[in-house]
DNA sequence: AATTATAGTATCGAATCAATACTATAATTA
DNA sequence: TAATTATAGTATTGATTCGATACTATAATT
């Protein structure tokens, strides 16, 4: 049985990520969680560019986030905009600049390469085992999927494109491709 | 190609991971990279129990580790000991207090019983390309293997057992299982 | 109109982490 | 052998993380 040494592989794996994406961001000038939330900003939609979001999606409270945000902003790398219908929500887009370095980075990371390099026909049951094992621990720790919305269960297909069946918008080609904080896979 | 949905299923596994990791570490009274730190001290071998190796493990300096290795012997999860021929070198073992810790949240994480419900036949071939995904990017971080004896290209197998061809001592049957900083790959 | 809930910020204290400077021991070189 | 250099580890400093708590502002509920 085999099950010992993939969870060790994994988790090895993920320090490796860790390690790596702590290197990028002391390369960009930023901490490592900065680094996060600004490429979650990158992927997000627009139900789910709030601190609070963030917070959920990298498993902080608010109040930490805050802080991260803060300098974020401070560095130029994202604008604060406060909802129109809801004065309590804040909206963040990353700048310009912002976009850049996450694009930068983003073209540094080895995991692509490597993956590429390791295999080439098993990529899509890879893709699936993993995917499937991603939502198992989602479940057992409660947490939300933040998964895109053409995954989800309140994604309705129309003749023009997808509406979100939770705000009732219409969702572009590229809407559904981004993530959402309520996403919920179909049960 | 589902190469991109790969690389995102396990960047977001891997934040899970850390997620869960902070959340077991925070539990039991220590930071993650102590928890980290602690778990790497029950799993290396005796040539890779000192200060030094638990940094590179971890990607940190060793002024950083010095710290969080000085807090979990004051909390007596760990012992320091000087090297008897190196006086420079200090080796470090988990008492049973710091052994039984780690017992114990191995026991919390949902890795495991995830990727058993996920699938039950793909275990094996998963193991293999993560494996090999994750030789491929230690290559690109020129980072060390971190990887047990029995994989190394300096374990000389004899009839009592093995022999490591670098420090020409023996292994048993334990201390081949056990990681070591000093591990190659076969070319 | 009063209460409660929600979204976000501000502040505090313990800890991380890199950088730097330092000590002690070992290895190398002159 | 003595001086130099390299190695292993510790100590200190400062910016940042992070949870906890307290706070403000707005919205929803009663």
């Amino acid at each position: 049985m085999s099950l010992p040494e993939v969870n060790e592989v994994l988790e090895r794996l993920c320090n490796l990520l860790r390690i790596e994406t702590r290197a990028f961001a002391l390369k960009y000038g930023l901490q490592p969680v900065q680094m996060e939330a600004l490429t979650y900003l990158t992927q997000c939609n627009r139900y789910s560019d709030t601190p609070q979001a963030v917070g959920e999606y990298l498993g902080l409270t608010k109040g930490t986030v805050s802080q991260s945000l803060k300098i974020l902003e401070q560095k130029g790398l994202l604008r604060k905009q406060t909802d129109k219908q809801d004065k309590r929500i804040v909206h963040l887009s990353p700048t310009v600049k912002g976009k850049n370095l996450i694009k930068h980075t983003s073209a540094d990371k080895t995991l692509t390469p490597s993956l590429a390099k390791a295999n080439s026909k098993k990529i899509s049951e890879l893709n699936s085992v993993l995917r499937s094992t991603l939502i198992e621990m989602q479940k057992a720790n409660q947490r939300k999927a933040f998964a895109a919305c053409h995954t989800c269960r309140f994604n309705e297909k129309n003749e023009k494109g997808s509406v979100c069946g939770l705000t009732h918008e219409s969702l572009s080609v590229q809407d559904v491709q981004l993530i959402c904080r309520e996403h919920e896979y179909p049960s």
